[in-house]
RNA sequence: GUCUCCUUCGUCUAGGGGUCUAGGACACCGCCCUUUCACGGCGGCAACACGGGUUCAAAUCCCGUAGGAGAUGCCA
């Protein structure tokens, strides 16, 4: 069986991470099954539409590398076509000029829910024939007897009264189509054997099986996957988490880590938590996704990422970190960046975190935290300049040689050698956390190193 | 309102009648390692929404209830 997918997302606006994992989903889907994953842009809401917007859903699946098939389709390029076809179901009585007005119908409408009643078109132009009036709209004559069933592949069979379905809009009063039947006829074209789509769509899917119906076509098979909702259980926003994948990249996410999380969030494969792309296309069953909404969790997102920061080698997370970092930097200070990433990766959950850590390789701290406070006593002053000395007076800088220079001044001087390293973190960094002082010496250099010092013994003693 | 779907630790989930005193991961807490922070290691806290059935046996099957979500557009 040969099993054609496709993503379709609409360029109205920036791109949902909800719909990066449809993308995401129908893409293994395909890769499992030796298929096809296409894309389809659907811009025919040209006011809300913009080329931009189109750009950078692709730009995002190439950063997950979620490769796709061909040419995407244009939806708007495919106007006519949608209009061919609902004029074809005109002819073949299957669907019907209705001149109903929208003012009518919403008045209509209005008496039914005052009235407690459910609302539906009430057929009023099903009989009408002949020619299309002025500004009719076509409607579907669709089935209200009996029952329709959908074997949905993740959300099991579902079956609905046809008497709760309506004589749906295929063409708009100004020619131009719905989106239930531009996705019909869209996906019909494209041979799309499989719809993985957000479940938002399930009730909508039995409109969309009389389109089919109505048109003597094959129908998919579907899967409605659930949607992704925010740590409180809403909506996922901005304010709640991010809610576009361009935010995702912009708080210094991977795209392995987002795929990663986005894969396990509503999937799983017994307890594996890390999984490559490999493994995931190999595993990739859409029957195993769950049917009920997942929580977006950043705090795990996060965990993730700090893991395949880790896994990263030092110079392509530099390559990575690089548009979190100010520009200009001297090539002596990306050297030492990429000298000390070993341990700065170690440290960091984000690229974010990442950048700002490294810091201390390209620039003195101009501001301390709070607590390096702790450290501006006489007593530490006085260390810090004894360990000026030590700095001074080494041959070299050498890690090792260093710590035990500095352990003989802590037991010298009957202090303990955290006291020590500390006071010299916040000189060196501004801040109590960082990799080994050591380490950051022997990158930075000595000259370096005893300006910092220098200045943050200058600071001490002025207050 | 009507229809449809969902409900296991705080979160993501495993589980598909007996192996469940319910497993893993994240988060949280404690201990160890340690020049700090991390990393790593070890340990701890913590869940089957509720009520009825069916059955020798139910987290697992059925029916209700409650709560949540979606649809009900000449948006997509």
């Amino acid at each position: 069986m040969s099993v054609v997918v496709r993503f379709a997302p609409s360029p109205t606006g920036v791109l949902h991470i909800g719909s990066v994992r449809t993308a995401l989903f129908n893409w293994l889907f395909a890769r499992h099954n030796g298929g096809k994953f296409l894309l389809r842009i659907e811009d025919t809401d040209k006011l809300r539409s913009t080329e931009e917007n189109a750009r950078s859903i692709l730009e995002i699946l190439n950063w997950l590398r979620l490769d796709w098939d061909g040419d995407p389709v244009i939806q708007s390029s495919r106007i006519d076509r949608h209009k061919e076809v609902a004029h074809d179901l005109v002819k073949s009585g299957k669907a019907f000029f209705c001149t109903c007005s929208p003012e009518d119908l919403n008045a209509k409408k209005e008496a039914a829910i005052k009235s407690g009643k459910p609302y539906k078109y009430d057929g009023k132009c099903r009989d009408r024939s002949g020619n299309k009036p002025g500004n009719a709209v076509i409607r579907l004559r669709a089935e209200m007897v009996g029952t329709s069933t959908l074997d949905d592949l993740v959300q099991g069979r579902v079956t609905i009264e046809n008497s709760q379905l309506d004589d749906l809009v295929l063409l708009r009063s100004d020619g131009t189509p719905t989106y239930m039947l531009s996705v019909v006829v869209d996906d019909h074209d494209m041979g799309i054997t499989h719809v993985i789509r957000g479940d938002d769509h399930l009730t909508n899917t039995f409109r969309q099986m009389q389109i089919y119906e109505a048109c003597d076509w094959g129908v998919p098979r579907f899967g409605h996957i659930p949607l992704i909702y925010g740590p409180d259980g809403a909506k996922l926003s901005k304010r709640h988490g991010a809610a576009s994948a361009q935010d995702y990249i912009q708080l210094g996410y991977l795209p392995e880590a987002i795929f990663n999380y986005l894969l396990r969030l509503g999937w799983s494969h017994g307890d594996s938590e890390i999984i490559s792309r490999e493994e995931a296309i190999e595993w990739f069953d859409i029957g195993g996704v769950g049917k009920s909404p997942a929580r977006f969790d950043m705090a795990k997102l996060q965990n993730l990422n700090a893991h395949y920061l880790k896994l990263k080698d030092d110079q392509s997370l530099f390559d990575c970190m690089l548009p979190f970092l100010e520009d200009g930097l001297t090539s002596e200070q990306r050297q030492n960046i990429l000298r000390g990433m070993k341990s700065l990766k170690e440290r960091a959950r984000t690229l974010v975190e990442l950048a700002d850590s490294s810091k201390i390789y390209f620039e003195a701290p101009t501001k301390f935290d709070e607590d390096c406070g702790r450290y501006a006593t006489e007593k530490h002053l006085s260390l810090l300049k004894d360990f000026s000395d030590i700095v001074r007076n080494s041959a070299e800088l050498k890690e090792s040689s260093l710590l035990e220079a500095t352990k003989a001044l802590a037991t010298e001087k009957d202090v303990k050698l955290v006291e020590i390293a500390q006071a010299v973190r916040g000189a060196l960094c501004g801040r109590l956390a960082s990799p080994s002082i050591f380490e950051i010496i022997e990158i930075i250099g000595r000259e370096e190193t005893l300006l910092r010092i220098r200045n943050f013994s200058n600071r001490i003693e002025k207050s």
